[in-house]
DNA sequence: GTCGAAGCCCGTCACAGCGC
DNA sequence: GCGCTGTGACGGGCTTCGAC
């Protein structure tokens, strides 16, 4: 019986890839959506050549960090609901696989019975 | 009613890994 | 190298629940 790798179409956009950090057992969950739109309220910034002041340097810097944090904001959003999503998938997989394993159990039971000598 | 514990969600930071 | 993205870790706020 292969486990590992019998993955069903309810783990379609969930591909646990690389291991991150030390922790060893989380996978992560690599899904490329499209991110070229950029949340309301963004707004591109002017080419770095046109700022000379310090001060706009500042709010350019300002403004950056703002958008990293936004972004950052919604990659952390996006990132929770695949790993909920994950595990509620593993879990409707140990489910499955315990129902399995609890018939198999039966049918060894029943196997047993019917090929064991008669004492009596 | 309120207090503390437990659980959940969120925002942020730090870091690893990838593509250029 | 540098910028970007994904994710673990951390801390804070909110909600729920049981004990008192």
């Amino acid at each position: 019986m292969a486990v590992t790798g019998d993955e069903t179409d309810e783990e379609t956009d969930l591909a646990p890839s690389h291991m991150a950090a030390a922790t060893g057992d989380m996978p992560t969950y690599q899904i490329r959506a499209p991110t070229t739109a950029l949340p309301q309220g963004v707004v591109m910034a002017a080419s770095p050549g046109s700022l000379h002041s310090p001060q706009q340097l500042a709010e350019e810097a300002t403004r950056k960090r703002e958008l990293r944090l936004m972004k950052n904001r919604e990659a952390a959003k996006e990132c929770r609901r695949r790993k909920k999503e994950y595990v509620k998938c593993l879990e409707s997989r140990v489910a499955v696989l315990e129902v399995q394993n609890k018939k198999l159990i039966e049918e060894l039971e029943t196997l047993k019975d019917i090929c064991s000598p008669k004492t009596d």
